[in-house]
DNA sequence: CGAGCACTTGAAAGATTTCAAGTCCAGTGG
DNA sequence: CCACTGGACTTGAAATCTTTCAAGTGCTCG
């Protein structure tokens, strides 16, 4: 048994700021097509472990994450849980579905983020192939990404995992320092993104800063020897 | 260690045979917009444990599977192998990648292909809205599966896994009987699929025939008692 | 200062894996 | 036609990795 979901769950304390236009010019062009939903969105806050959308909700909104930190969650009825993945400042989500979300998202930190009502970005891609192929390269890069992470589930040791999740991490969370580690979710969702025990994660974690890879203090962890670490993850062939 | 691959993998043993299109209607509006690539696809037929295309290899052809089983595979150095998912007749693969293909497609059985060229399917994409959206309805489709099979590999017992895998395959594999499970693929790919080592594989078959909830002969599962199945497979809660 | 929660650590229990033999066929060659 | 061989599949026993069960520890907040 692990994974007791503290899922508090109401409603969005919304922060409802209609944002103006970036720049009036006249043809702005944009540089990225998703830059198009920028007049659509409406900016939300959800605080530290609420959720953002429950499993089976119909899908709605689209979002994208101005800060902070989003886990993606499915529950099995005895409360089992596994966290899809850990999504920071700049992902976004909601956009890979089809009628209901086929998982919950929930803010693992205080979340601020761009909600796009759905059907307007449907809409917009209706219209627009720009748009219309950047949604479709979203998906598939999130598809390959839990294409790797079958292999770590189902492949990779513990020690494996960690050491591979602190690298993603490293590289993934905003900071000043590659090399230091602020980590927003707890031991508990490490654990349930990894498919293990928070007590294994812990005393991995422990093994690595005893072999001096890292360095742990309240929430933050240090790469002291990337390499190592690297070595440690075993990466994949390609 | 487990998975020592027995990659054939040289080149396609091509039955190229153009097909000529369905019917000369004038207007034969497609029922799924994926027909419109049909005149574009070559037959091929790619023999038992001979690789269709490997990871790594720019992404040139799309395919969809006239008979046979394929699985995509992504390999460690050290021979660890995950099969993302086993494929069969209807399905399509190939489609959800950008550049290169990030998993190796290998035929677990004999296995027939209709195979598309990429620059086709991608060009008949942006002047088709339809088959725009039927790709990407396709892309989000295989995206939630995988992240069910992280719940799958993250969380469940090597008993639910078999269970959610016999059940699975029953639905999917083409068959007269739907409680007749005529496995294509190897104890081996089973556990490779899994997160199992194959003696597990063959250990909780062989409970659950003791249990009376499923019989084997030779490659062939018959589902004795499929509420019992069902309820062993711990199926998630939505 | 005390409570509560997140995180650690230790020890025992368990689920799977690893190591080792078989068994069972299907196909081969005598 | 039938024994033989190799590969796939099974099964047993010991070894391991993780988990489970139990206590702490150490902050943070009230």
């Amino acid at each position: 048994m692990q994974g007791t979901i503290q899922r508090g769950g109401q409603s969005l304390s919304e922060t409802v700021a209609r944002r103006t236009l970036p720049s009036p010019t006249l043809n702005p062009a944009p540089r990225d097509a998703l830059d198009l939903l920028e007049q659509f969105g409406t900016t939300v806050t959800v605080h530290h472990d609420r959720e953002i959308h429950a499993e089976g909700d119909p899908a709605d909104y689209c979002y994208r994450i101005l800060s902070g930190c989003v886990r993606t969650v499915k529950l099995m009825e005895d409360g089992r849980r596994q966290i899809g993945e850990f999504l920071v400042a700049g992902d976004m989500f909601g956009f890979d579905t089809l009628g209901t979300y086929v998982f919950a998202a929930e803010a693992v930190s205080d979340v601020v983020l761009r909600r796009f009502p759905r059907r307007m970005v449907d809409a917009l891609a209706e219209s627009n192939l720009g748009l219309t192929r950047r949604l479709r390269d979203m998906t598939v890069v999130s598809l390959q990404t839990a294409h790797s992470r079958l292999l770590l589930l189902g492949r990779k040791t513990a020690s494996e995992r960690i050491a591979s999740f602190l690298l993603e991490m490293a590289e993934r969370l905003p900071g000043r320092h590659a090399h230091v580690v602020d980590l927003p979710m707890g031991r508990m969702d490490v654990a349930d993104h990894l498919g293990l025990t928070i007590e294994t994660v812990c005393r991995i974690l422990a093994l690595l800063r005893r072999e001096g890879m890292i360095g742990i203090e309240r929430g933050r962890i240090t790469i002291r020897d990337e390499a190592a670490l690297q070595q440690m993850a075993s990466e994949q062939r390609h």
